[in-house]
DNA sequence: GTCTATAGCTTGATAGAC
DNA sequence: GTCTATCAAGCTATAGAC
């Protein structure tokens, strides 16, 4: 079965939006690399910002699943001693780093999207929490039971770090590959990965000294 | 003397561009607000890119004034003692925060728009780099010497992580204080800053545990 | 589902008068 | 410096035929 011309529209949208954001794209330009017809769009998904939300809705929902499980295995795994700091955050970040580097180059700009969204200060934030949040409590919860003497202030300020880091690196700006002469790529995720963490783990761990498991 | 039109050109800009993009401002809503015509953008400033790449280097040529002093005392400190892992990332930031809080509206808007262009996957490397690496290499090359057994890679990868913690938290997106059902709020920069500088000291030191000063 | 056609508005950029 | 006028192109959205 190939992909129907809806799905089409939507990785063209996916591809165009996380280069250029909303208002850099047109909807004749989406038409156009999808080798559809502009009325098609507004036949399937109505307006261009319905179908801003349905780019985003269609894998944040796949993406709420695989993170949503692999929360799951980590409190399973608390039944034998509480699952660390380390595990709680690995469970929470790496399905997104993993759907980017793995899941082909519609992960990619999606994620590239993701990552523009967070940051926007129009709608990003009602954006984000619309689709987001509730993992983001998922996720929460397991960090206070593990850091049970961490205020709950804190808590939400080093999620809010989190969550930058983690979606710059999404971003895959190349600005690092710059500054470091060439010695990192932005792109290479599974280094990224790899610090990214250790240090987002160092940084809830200073706030909460009596539990850095 | 009263702010010139010029300079009234360049306010109402800032203040668009953060809100809506590159993309999401026209020419003609920037001369609307300014009260100006539309030609006159012409005459200052050529291009819509030209006007553009003027709005940020404007205030990002303070900014690296302030910063790189910033850095210098903190260097004139290591003369007594080399600076700490926190006093080199506090010196780095501190100055961002302070503007978008003690520095009016203007400041605001203009931190927001670099945190877009920080996370803009298009041309936003391409430019944080061209305004901001000089700065960033000050900057590690001091923390260089305050860890001198970090790996070169890591120290860059936390910078990365630095840059996306520190910009998120520019942005104001207001999505913290949904998340902590009104405990946090993404405008009180005073407490996000109180929390930003040991989570990422905190980072840093997960990397270079031979000397978390 | 698909396409043609179009209404009605907005866009960036500049030429030319004062 | 300032403004009027204008161009050619682009835009979203939809009505209506098949």
């Amino acid at each position: 079965m190939s992909k129907s011309r809806k799905d089409k529209v939507l990785d063209v949208a996916e591809e165009l939006l996380a280069r250029r954001g909303f208002y850099g794209v047109s909807l004749r330009d989406i038409a156009s690399d999808a080798e559809v017809d502009v009325a098609l769009i507004n036949y399937h998904f109505g307006k261009k910002t319905e179908l801003f939300d349905a780019v985003v809705m269609r894998r944040a929902k796949v993406l709420n699943e695989d993170r949503t499980r692999a929360l799951e295995e980590c409190k399973q795994k608390a039944a034998f001693g509480n699952p660390g700091v380390d595990e709680i955050i690995d469970a929470f970040t790496r399905p997104m780093l993993r759907r980017s580097t793995e899941g082909g180059e519609h992960w990619h700009n999606y994620l590239t999207l993701i990552a523009q969204i967070n940051s926007n200060p129009e709608w990003g934030g009602e954006m984000m929490s619309r689709f987001f949040d509730p993992l983001a409590n998922q996720f929460l919860s397991l960090l206070r039971e593990a850091l049970p003497d961490c205020e709950e202030e804190d808590l939400m300020w080093c999620y809010h770090f989190l969550s930058g880091a983690l979606t710059l690196t999404l971003a895959d700006t190349k600005r690092i590959d710059r500054l470091s002469g060439g010695k990192c790529q932005s792109s290479d995720f599974e280094t990224a990965y790899k610090k990214m963490v250790p240090f987002i783990s160092g940084g809830f761990k200073a706030f909460c000294k009596k539990n850095s498991v």
